[in-house]
DNA sequence: TTTCCTGCAAAAGCTTTGCAAGTAC
DNA sequence: GTACTTGCAAAGCTTTTGCAGGAAA
């Protein structure tokens, strides 16, 4: 679906800000925070706000438009990819996504291999795992 | 092992304000947040600073002697079980303890069926699932 | 006595809010 | 034209920092 359409189909109107913010979410594979994606939009020849971002966001998440991930430091992420996966954070703050396969295989079984299945498929360097599980929106 | 002997076996000094937040945070089943603790110890006739709380809360995690909980909204929020479980964070941003083969059951099927004993279990109201794996810190 | 810890106050970082001007529909 | 959205500036909340005084070992 075209990004307009989508905005329409949740009743909000179609402004350049919400485009170029909603595009650039989408587009990132990085689960920016509210602040990387002003940074993002702003350079773009896009008049933007801070206010407007976090709006925007704000916005997104109550119609199901993205996600906000919790995170322990930093600012919040966000994340438009709705599809099944889970996510992995980094020491270095970084978010990954994680097939939901794969993250059920580690939270079954946090062996030696699995961290290093992990690190081999990601790339990242694994230091502690943390698992929450979050419930915080509608169903 | 007796609070001042967990301190010890760390290297950390104890102090009236380490002990208090300490026990307050191993006491709470509610998993608080550092302006919870600082409230809570602070009245009972103990001299005490936010600066202090933030600062013991990052010696302990340091130390391994509790966990910061990632969360999207509020502050951080502290865990000094660290025993395999779970976390479940609801609608209203409090955090319930899972355990381990719940939350995995709930991670492989998010059928009707499981939330409904989640619901059951820890007698809270589910609206959204969101799942992530974070890896902070030293394994 | 040495080193570590605490409190205070200020600052920094992230996010929200009120309101007037502007824009989508 | 109406209702929604934006930008700005200020405020609010959480967290960190520098430093001097104080306490543990």
């Amino acid at each position: 679906m075209e990004t307009k359409e989508l905005f329409n189909s949740q009743g909000l109107r179609c402004t350049r800000q919400r485009l170029e913010v909603y595009e650039a979410l989408a587009m990132s594979k990085r689960h920016p925070t509210a602040e990387e994606l002003f940074r993002t939009v702003k350079t773009s020849q896009c008049v933007l706000s801070r206010a407007t971002v976090y709006n925007t966001l704000e916005t997104f998440c109550e119609h199901g438009l993205c996600r906000k991930l919790p995170s322990t430091e930093g600012g919040a992420r966000y994340d438009a990819d709705l599809s099944d996966h889970l996510h992995l954070t980094t020491i270095s703050g970084d978010v990954h996504d994680v097939p939901s396969d794969l993250g059920i295989r580690l939270l079954k079984s946090l062996s030696a291999e699995t961290i290093a299945e992990i690190e081999g498929r990601l790339g990242v360097s694994v230091k502690r795992v943390d698992i929450a599980l979050h419930v915080d929106a509608d169903f």
